[in-house]
DNA sequence: TATGAATGAGCATTCATTCAT
DNA sequence: AATGAATGAATGCTCATTCAT
């Protein structure tokens, strides 16, 4: 574990560095929006027109960058979720939800990464991780005492169901509006009690 | 791009060759077994006590490979597809025919891979995919006729859905036959025609 | 630790991988000798007029290569120490071999590096290694029994001074035999035990 | 290869600028004083907590980095040089001056280099080694006039031997300053004339 | 046919040095 | 003067693929 120079993380960054930071990012966000999940440090360097240097400033590993590109997701997918727990509608609350959440599952190829990846690289994201469990998991815990969705599934259970939809809408063609809807719509009906 | 020579599909193989190409698959079958899905044909070389030219004669190309491992399971299923259209129950001749198909995915981590390639290296798969996908259309087809699932999904949608749950049940952890068994029970409650 | 391709240590090799194998062993030579150290990869391959890979083929590690290249020496060695240890003269045998150690280090550049590495990459080399230890040991222990040399001094101080002569005949200039010759006698003079 | 800015070397140096000069020497001597010779500008800047370019400002390169921190040593050194010269006795006072080389080596790796390089950045710096290879000469020439050091060994020789002993004591274990006092005292009763 | 040595493109990463701010 | 962002050459290493034996 060799000590390394401390990415730019306080303060305000100069202006050509936030340019180049913003340069990098877009790249990245570019890729991952193309399906290429990898996100080699040289390609995204040549592609911003920087020197991988500067990528490596700013983002020291590859859970760097992506953790950067996905918080901000995270944070809007945390509105939604506080949004959705100040709604008095049990249901249709943790609905528009799981709505919000599989589009920007869909809109970013990263964000199912960093929700399953055992160990995050900034504090934040953990944070931003944790939030968002645990007000998923009031949503579906005041469903379930509303007697709307099964008893038996936890809050890490959806988040892997969402992941799959995710995946099964990835995975073929269509509109992806209309098949992330009917897909959804299916895992929801799965999710409500039992009625026999 | 050189054209390359045909591999060695028609005509029975010398004992020797047999040989070596079942190793081969044996060794890409435990690898897969493990998690590795990369399929390095060094690594399988190298495991299968052959040099690497034997498995490029044998297998071209990764996706050959991929699919002869597949194709046995894939027949596999194609049987209980057809044991699943033999029995008379509508229902549960489906959910018999997707627990089956669910545990091959999770056993055979290529098998999703295979399903979902838009093309096929060999016709030997196109085949069997189509003959598949037929068959687990009048599987579904039937079902929904007795009224036992929802009619606007297609033959698609489920092995959409089914690499979903795959996809669901791999990301996490537990007891892989106790979650798959609660998703897939999510699913296909999901799928059930609402009641309302 | 990932799993490498062992190494090809059994068997005799092909002629050409032996060709190759011999010219990066003489590249590697060379640089030594010129006093480059550092063993580089890529540099060997560029100077040997093969691919990287073909270097680390034959030796995954700098550490292999260093050690490929010692071990002659070491040998060489080995047999000047056992031959001392068959004369009778305690004083002059044990001279001898010091003198040929000195010679064969400071004509390897790399065998003090081996010497003095905690761990090595090969078995054969930890033995050669310790053999070599324990004869100037016995060729040691011989001579102070015969009380010629100070009793307090190990087999590992000899070593450690003979390397240091070593570095003292290298930073400077001088006609190298001349000037290792004149260290050597007065490392060995030093040795021998206070007459007051 | 462009031509650089001279370095401030002459006329006092503002207040900031000094503190800044001895901030990043405190760092290096520190990162050698641990063991790293590598002096990385980068990561001398960031444990003085200034900029690259204020090291490279104050030492366009890593030789006067090093120079700057040796001279000091250099001066004590030659103090006791000179306290040795003062004194009457021709052979205690060579080991005094010898002992106290030989624990400044051994706690500022930059000091044998320094020595040894045939060229210096500084005209201090090379002032200081010729005055202090003569002084040592002097010593030496007085011992071997006292008949107590062999008369075939030179200043070059003594200082050689010494690097090559600090090298002995650097490689292995032990209690530095035991060790170093043993090897010592083998150079030294290797240096005094035959008695034969 | 089989072998496995050889190739070399390609990605990760580091660090000395420059230069815009 | 000082800063530290940026650069990019250089090095380490892997692996898919070819081809001489």
């Amino acid at each position: 574990m060799k000590k390394r120079e401390a990415p730019p993380e306080d303060g305000p960054l100069r202006a050509d560095a936030a340019r180049n930071r913003e340069r990098v990012l877009a790249v990245a966000r570019e890729l991952l929006a193309r399906g290429d999940s990898s996100l080699q440090m040289n390609q995204i360097a040549r592609e911003a027109g920087v020197g991988v240097g500067t990528v490596y400033r700013h983002f020291p590993a590859r859970q760097d960058l992506l953790e950067a590109l996905v918080n901000e997701h995270l944070e809007a997918l945390l509105d939604k979720a506080h949004a959705a727990e100040a709604s008095e509608e049990p249901w249709s609350s943790l609905r528009r939800f799981l709505r919000a959440a599989l589009d920007l599952q869909l809109a970013d190829i990263g964000l199912a990464e960093i929700l399953n990846a055992p160990r995050d690289a900034h504090a934040r994201t953990s944070q931003l991780k944790a939030e968002l469990f645990a007000t998923s998991g009031r949503l579906l815990a005041r469903a379930q005492r509303a007697g709307v969705v099964r008893p038996e599934v936890g809050a890490e259970d959806i988040q892997r169901l969402m992941c799959g939809i995710e995946h099964a809408v990835r995975i073929g063609g269509g509109e992806r509006r209309v098949v992330s809807e009917r897909y959804l719509t299916i895992l929801l009906d799965g999710l409500r009690p039992t009625s026999g």
